[in-house]
RNA sequence: GGCCCGUUCGUCUAAGGGUUAGGACACCACCCUUUCACGGUGGUGAUACGAGUUCGAAUCUCGUACGGGCUACCA
């Protein structure tokens, strides 16, 4: 309840001042404590992304810590890599945590592996408190069960109130027996004792009051034979620990809240519980986005490229695929989230600033790769060539790296305006660094004839003397030429793009001839006229 | 099947009882441009359905339909 109150003042202290200002006022704002918690087991999902912003967003308007806690507590999904992998895209997007195994922090270690026996100490605590118990059932033995008990009514069968006295568990056998298994080290679980029926509710920040009736509940495993905890244990206990003062996960995460409000009761008070808010899914053309999706329908879905180290598969990021930083950060905040106007470009400060948990979709958002493209286009737009360059250099290919950065730079300010991604932009820069190998003649020849390529001939003699070189030079010795010889200067400018590009495509053509200079248009020009 | 969450243009969304239901992406047309774009102007296009409450409902309530999620010793 405390938190909670403080947190009321702190919004409203949040709309009348100033962040700064607020800020430097209130030293109570640390209370504000968020974490993102994923588990190592492969590439960050762009919903995983999001999870992140939203908690990074909702910290820093508070004044409060955004951690990070590894869930590394299944060892047969654990993929190497992949904790470095996703600190790796939190740096690219530009939001680091205040507290993680590499930021540091007073509620280490932030690894769940680290913990493993802080956690069976409160599964312990549970079974002699008579809220879980010990089960000794095989994996063969609850494939029975739900074989044995699967109708067509109920094609799921739980481990639940009604067949846990038909177990092999702590609660069907005596007490010595149990002790005896124990002490022989047999494999077993803890699993928590869901009453019967109670009606469990909490208050989600975004979805209001939400409730669930414990009888459809099951006695979900909360320490696992190999004495890691599950989810469910683990987010509990390292919530109440890492004093979390406000949890925001998936939606897909709502209906297991029962069991995380029922472990909040029995262990810590539920007083003491954060304030917790479900996002909404991101959504692929059939249903939550995989990464399949991005592999179909062809855009990335991982933040930065991931190669499966067990597979050898690369999946693509949208940083590999010429995402900014900011346009990532940006398209991902819209989805699902607005401040009520029409603004739809915001700097990271912005959204600090704007950001509010309450104006959160409840509806899942379907991605939507055009107008993602579109974000991006915005930033690189609004970007430096010199910025762009420092971002797009290792991704660009090879033949990029035959010129100096001026020349780089010049030819980044003469296409990004027409760039959405980095096919884009490798598409529309590579005739300034490869003569063209072919032209699209179609284009051309229907009215090509001897005087046009006489002109072409002349004109290029001409450059070689002429005085000056930048584009409004070029034009002019062209039209001047082009009169001389009573062609319309227009009919020559297609013909002389085909030439220096190969394509009807590309920034106006006496820039490019200005950029690729003397030598090089003269020798494009001649290179291509013996085709025409 | 059960439980939970959801439903405004194709997509992301605004409108918190009274608006010609607004914006953006995409699409189309025109302008600019003797390339392709950028840019500008305009256009097509939505409150899932049915009841109820109300003078008045996209908005509140209920039902139906549809969509999604969960239903592991995965997170």
């Amino acid at each position: 309840m405390f938190l909670i109150i403080v947190f009321c003042q702190l919004s409203i202290a949040h709309c009348t001042l100033p962040i700064d200002c607020f800020l430097s006022l209130s030293p109570m704002s640390s209370t504000v404590r968020v974490r993102f918690a994923p588990s190592p087991t492969g590439g960050l999902h762009l919903g995983g992304v999001r999870t992140v912003l939203y908690n990074y967003l909702f910290a820093k308007q508070h004044g409060g810590d955004f951690i990070v806690r590894i869930e590394d507590t299944d060892q047969n999904r654990y993929a190497a890599g992949a904790e470095e992998y996703i600190f790796d895209c939190l740096k690219w997007a530009g939001l680091e945590p205040d507290e993680s195994p590499y930021h540091g922090g007073e509620f280490g270690p932030y690894r769940q592996s680290e913990r493993k026996a802080i956690y069976r100490r409160y599964a312990e605590q549970l079974v002699n408190d008579g809220h879980a118990y010990y089960a000794f059932d095989s994996t063969e033995d609850l494939e029975k069960m739900r074989l044995d008990h699967k109708t067509e009514q109920n094609p799921a069968p739980q481990y639940d109130n009604s067949i846990r006295m038909k177990m092999r568990n702590s609660l069907t056998l005596d007490a010595d027996e149990v002790k005896i298994l124990l002490d022989a080290g047999t494999n077993h679980v803890i699993r928590i004792r869901i009453p019967e029926h109670e009606t469990l509710s909490f208050t989600d920040m975004i979805r209001g009051e939400v409730s669930f009736d414990t009888a459809v509940v099951d006695d979900k495993v909360l320490l696992k034979a190999d004495g890691m905890p599950t989810y469910h244990l683990a987010v509990v206990v390292d919530d109440y620990l890492m004093k979390i003062s406000h949890a925001f996960r998936g939606e897909e995460w709502l209906p297991s809240a029962p069991v995380h409000i029922l472990l909040w009761k029995y262990l810590f008070g539920l007083e003491n519980m954060p304030q917790w808010a479900h996002f909404p899914l991101i959504l692929g053309p059939n249903g939550k986005l995989s990464k399949r999706d991005g592999a179909k329908y062809r855009f990335p879905v991982f933040a930065m490229n991931w190669t499966d180290p067990k597979t050898g598969e690369l999946t693509e990021g949208f940083k590999e695929k010429g995402f900014l930083p900011g346009a990532f950060i940006n398209l991902l905040a819209l989805l699902g989230w607005n401040d009520g106007t029409d603004q739809e470009i915001f700097t990271k400060e912005e959204l600090i600033e704007k950001f509010s948990i309450e104006k959160v979709h409840s509806g899942g958002a379907k991605f939507d790769y055009e107008k993602a493209k579109w974000f991006n286009h915005e930033y690189i737009k609004m970007t430096d060539p010199e910025a762009l360059l420092e971002i797009y250099k290792d991704l660009l290919p090879s033949y990029f790296n035959n010129k100096d950065d001026a020349y780089k730079t010049a030819v980044f300010s003469l296409v990004k305006d027409r760039c959405h991604d980095i096919t884009d932009l490798a598409e529309q820069s590579s005739f300034f660094f490869n003569t063209p190998e072919t032209w699209d003649l179609s284009a051309v020849m229907p009215k090509w004839n001897e005087e046009k390529k006489n002109f072409f001939v002349d004109w290029a003699n001409k450059l070689m003397e002429l005085v000056g070189w930048d584009a409004q030079i070029l034009e002019q010795s062209f039209k001047e030429l082009a009169t001389e010889k009573n062609i319309k200067p227009g009919e020559l400018q297609l013909p002389l793009r085909i030439m220096l590009v190969g394509g009807k495509f590309g920034p106006p053509v006496f820039s490019i001839a200005d950029l690729l200079g003397t030598k090089e248009t003269i020798a494009r020009i001649n290179n291509a006229l013996p085709i025409f």
